[in-house]
RNA sequence: GGCGAGGUAGCUCAGUUGGUUAGAGCGUAGGAUUCAUAACCCUAAGGUCACGAGUUCAACUCUCGUCCUCGCUACCA
């Protein structure tokens, strides 16, 4: 959009189920919060709203595990995440909540209104019921043992332990976490997007956003590509927003439907009782007086900031949802980024693979402007990224105090053995002085350029370019040494440095905002907005300075160590459990007479007849890759030599069945998978632990080619 | 398997519509300097632009194929 007459920025509601990490930080709220901060000094009306997102099966089951509610589970992460954001400036308008009355009041609304305008689908599905507990099941509230690795403890949805993704079927020996009951399959209604009959509006929608990022917009078109699919609206489970609608008694919102409405509750939230986070921001609130301007006019640019997770969520399904609904505008922009590592690995809340914003801070007091600055230059704008504290103690001690707070330092210093802390007057500007005022009076538009393409790391280099700036013209200049000889033209030179430093406060607002206070504190500066930053007077001749203070510290290696050496701990026990675990795949699970199944109906010798059964062997045998079940194999079947897929992988290594004899269907029609086709198939026994095995004759002289009748 | 995004200097990353010697910061080496926490400033070394073909007068850039990483999505008779 050109020009915006006002911006929603939206930063993606946290789930709230554990506390906040550095991932979270450089994935979302940092660059949104860089954004924000540069748009409010350039005075424009801007409305910055988050919360934390806490519906959904995840918060239940975190709630049984602690033995609390899921209400008290979510008092207390929304408390500790609200803190860690304060802690490190990242200033929203509002932070609010989705189990706030006024959102579930709000998104019912919302669902209501597509129901009444015929919106959904109704369908009825089977979903696994718990007839102890006396209601259905989430994937996630099924446990049972990984057919892949022999964990006990598998969810219906995902093995954690190896990582295999798995639907409540394959689970063996599956019980509901509830009750411990086998559950059963029921059928029950629930309402459905259309997504499939939104699909043209969505793809119009999309392809008139061309400048998107790349990953964002790729991930659009792979879906709509696929073609969309009607997705439930609605979930059978009892935390979350009630569906207004009769007949649908212990149902809720999906949780993806209430969430980014949880964007709109809280804007209205702001309107009705406007909180003050703002304690250090200058420039602000948002002007207009009613909330709907923020998301009903077409003058304003609504911008989500998300990790690449969320792209289908707010690119399509929540663009959808507003579509359908009639009066409000769409995302302008999803500035999605891709994930951050540590030290190689993937973060993850549940193995405390992490480093946590609130240990961080107590372990690194004060020291939010540097993790700031360190996680927008290493920011996964464009591929996934990396943290070490090797990299993180090289970025401050060589950048942030190197480069910044040296320039300041030097400055300072230098004015208040020479001139008592007064900025010196600036008599006459030579052509070397004017071309780095000149120069230094770029930077605004330059680094606003780079934001408002949410280019952050490239918006905060050119900062330290002009950090850089300052250092060389020192350097090149020598007021030191001149003051010896020339203390007009030192004046001169200092009252330069001074204005670069003036500068420097205002620019660096944005990406380090308590250094920036410090800094104006140290000028004596009060706030300023982005343009002056291009005045090369702000600091008036005779203005008083106070005490120079170093910005930065160096950070020492002990302290780097000790952080090291807790990563290394972690890593560890995580290697240790992993081991075990692939240990623990090892034992057999035992058969359950319980569980055979039961039997089929009638057929007859006509179809029987029709199975042409023959004995083969299998010549070789290969994995098929990337899939974990199947292997495919090569068979003699006496009339020919045919490949087949088998979906064995999990109970035999190709090495083990070269050469085992087999019985094999071969009549069967062809069939693809995984892009090779498998011409028959063969007859596995399976217990009731899912174990397979092969049939074959007992005994030696039945060759390949026989017949199984 | 399908689809999407990546693979550029030791590290973190730029590279616009194909056009001379592929850039920046950090790290490394050398020099200069001493106001500043040995910081700053200057200079240099360092890249078969994942790999292989093709189009072209010319390819990091376009096409096709292969390999690797990440993500989405499936299959598993």
């Amino acid at each position: 959009m050109a020009n915006p007459q006002r911006y929603t920025v939206t930063a993606a509601l946290i789930y709230a189920n554990g506390p906040i990490h550095i991932g979270h930080l450089a994935g979302c709220y940092l660059p949104s919060d860089i954004y924000v901060r540069f748009l409010r000094m350039k005075g424009e009306d801007v409305l910055f709203v988050s919360g934390t997102d806490e519906h959904g099966v995840p918060i239940t089951l975190r709630a049984r595990k602690e033995g609390l509610t899921p209400q008290q589970v979510v008092d207390k992460y929304y408390t500790v995440i609200d803190q860690s954001f304060r802690d490190f400036g990242i200033e929203f308008d509002i932070y609010s909540r989705t189990s706030r009355p006024a959102h579930h009041e709000f998104s019912s609304q919302f669902f209501r209104h597509l129901y009444d305008k015929g919106v959904f689908t109704e369908q009825e599905t089977e979903q696994y019921y718990d007839p102890e507990a006396k209601q259905f099941l989430a994937d996630r509230y099924i446990v049972g043992t990984c057919p892949h690795c022999a964990n006990t403890n598998a969810y219906g949805d995902q093995c954690e332990k190896c990582g295999t993704s798995l639907s409540p079927d394959e689970l063996i020996n599956p019980h509901s976490t509830l009750s411990g009951a086998k559950p059963e399959k029921r059928n029950t209604k629930n309402w459905f997007l259309p997504l499939d009959q939104l699909q043209p509006q969505l793809q119009t929608y999309i392809d008139a956003h061309p400048e998107w990022k790349s990953n964002v917009a790729g991930q659009c078109q792979s879906w709509l590509k696929d073609g969309l699919r009607p997705r439930a609206m609605t979930r059978d489970l009892d935390w979350g927003v009630s569906v207004p609608v009769e007949g649908a008694e212990g149902k809720v919102l999906y949780v993806w439907f209430d969430a980014p409405i949880g964007y709109i509750t809280a804007s209205k939230e702001w309107f009705t009782q406007p909180e003050t986070r703002n304690t250090l921001t200058y420039g602000g609130k948002p002007k207009s007086d009613n909330w709907e301007v923020y998301w009903k006019d077409e003058n304003t640019k609504l911008v989500h900031f998300i990790g690449k997770d969320n792209i289908v969520f707010h690119c399509l399904i929540f663009p959808a949802m507003l579509q359908v609904h009639g009066g409000y505008i769409l995302p302008d922009n999803v500035p999605a980024n891709e994930f951050l590592n540590l030290a190689g690995d993937k973060l993850s809340t549940s193995r405390n693979w992490a480093i946590w914003l609130h240990e961080y801070l107590q372990e690194m007091p004060g020291k939010q402007d540097e993790l700031r600055y360190v996680l927008t230059s290493i920011s996964p704008e464009n591929k996934d990224g990396d943290f070490t504290w090797d990299d993180f103690q090289a970025r401050v001690n060589n950048e942030l105090v190197a480069v910044f707070s040296n320039f300041v330092h030097r400055t300072m210093v230098l004015t208040q053995k020479n001139y008592g802390s007064k900025v010196p007057v600036a008599d006459q500007y030579t052509k070397e002085d004017l071309v780095v005022l000149e120069e230094a009076a770029k930077f605004p538009d330059r680094i606003g350029a780079a934001l408002s393409a949410y280019r952050f790391r490239e918006a905060q280099q050119e900062l330290m370019n002009l950090a850089r700036l300052g250092n060389k013209y020192l350097s090149d200049t020598q007021p030191w040494k001149l003051i010896k000889t020339d203390d007009v033209r030192t004046r001169t030179i200092l009252n330069v440095s001074l204005q670069l430093c003036a500068n420097l406060s205002v620019l660096c607002m944005p990406f380090l905002p308590f250094t920036s206070k410090k800094l104006r504190t140290m000028l004596n500066l009060g706030e300023l907005n982005w343009e002056q930053a291009k005045s090369t007077t702000l600091l008036a001749a005779g203005h008083t300075l106070t005490e120079p203070v170093m910005l930065f510290a160096k950070i020492d290696d002990a302290l780097i160590k000790q952080q090291v050496d807790k990563l290394a701990v972690i890593r560890q026990q995580l290697d240790a459990e992993k081991a075990a675990a692939e240990l623990a795949a090892a034992p057999k699970p035992m058969n359950d007479p319980s569980k055979i199944e039961a039997a089929k109906g009638e057929t007859s010798f006509d179809e029987f007849s029709k199975m042409d059964i023959r004995i083969g062997t299998i010549l070789e045998a290969e994995r098929v890759p990337k899939s974990d079940k199947l292997l495919k194999l090569l068979v003699d079947t006496g009339l020919d030599k045919r490949t087949v897929l088998s979906g064995i992988a999990k109970h035999y290594t190709p090495e083990q069945v070269i050469g085992q004899q087999v019985t094999i269907l071969v009549n069967l029609a062809p069939r693809k998978m995984m892009g090779h086709e498998s011409q028959g198939m063969i007859l596995m026994a399976e217990n009731t632990a899912g174990e397979l095995s092969f049939v074959v004759p007992t005994k030696t002289n039945v060759d390949n080619g026989s017949t199984v009748k």
